[in-house]
DNA sequence: TTAGTTTAGTTGTTTAACTAACTGTATGCC
DNA sequence: GGCATACAGTTAGTTAAACAACTAAACTAA
């Protein structure tokens, strides 16, 4: 069957993003509150260098799914901050590749545990089960409309 | 049980949105592509007021689940593109009732149209009782952090 | 009635997203 | 080698979000 079964109703939420607007919202929160002055789109940058340093912008284009000007404009930001540094590649002279400075790396325990509380307060009260299907389906439509 | 069982690989993608991310997108490209020159932002004011014109802007604010400044710089740019019309309550002048002109009101058929075909192809492939599954776990985060 | 408070909306500043146009480097092909 | 093309990143301009500070109107309570 179809699924455009779904009614008006449900049309909203869905396109706004309230859910995730809400989380990134009390994230954000709690970085200002701990005094970090970072942004959550920042950080979003931060946490893939986390799990690789000295990746190129390009590739931090695809990894937050961000496009090419956003990424040399956050990069630069993060740069003003000390937060990391362009290094441009020997072996391809228009790549640079961007490494987390010692500031940066002593961010991540910190923020991390930040955004496990807001996630924890997020989906206090709901089943695993429902929490893997939900994010199942935020896979498909991911990938329906990459 | 808690639900701090989620593992951390999972904490990226719920925190910054990439589904509803790409749905706007999704949408928003085909507003530009049928000549529509509104913003997805722009959409969501006037979604509100299809459903019930003459809003206050306070009331477009818990509606659309943004602040105050944002309203009024919608509003300014809805106002500018002739869609909307500010007019002052006269029951208490603090007050302005945003109405829709017979010119947003043409566009509420087409674009809810393109809402739906964005919504039909971002869910293609999910079962609808997975969907409604999504939508609640979503609906207990928004509540869980308001 | 008037002083203090709340409410509705605006303005200013910084950060970010999107599009388009641009620079510089690398690659592929003849 | 030289030219076309593709690729990595930057710059410019508009729209929007978050926060703080502000104005004006309305309410409250002495």
């Amino acid at each position: 069957m179809p699924n455009n079964q779904f009614k008006k109703g449900e049309l909203y939420s869905f396109i706004t993003g309230k859910a995730s607007t809400a989380i990134a919202r009390n994230l954000q929160k709690r970085f200002n509150a701990a005094g970090l002055r970072i942004t959550i789109e920042q950080w979003s940058v931060l946490y893939h260098l986390w799990k690789e340093d000295g990746k190129s912008q390009q590739e931090l284009c695809s990894a937050t799914f961000r496009d090419k000007p956003s990424i040399t404009r956050l990069v630069d930001n993060l740069e003003k901050q000390q937060l990391v540094k362009r290094v441009p590649s020997e072996a391809d002279r228009r790549i640079n590749l961007i490494y987390l400075t010692k500031h940066a790396q002593r961010l991540q325990d910190e923020t991390m545990e930040l955004a496990e509380a807001t996630l924890n307060e997020a989906l206090e009260g709901v089943p695993g089960d429902r929490i893997d299907i939900c994010k199942e389906v935020l896979q498909i439509v991911y990938d329906n409309l990459r």
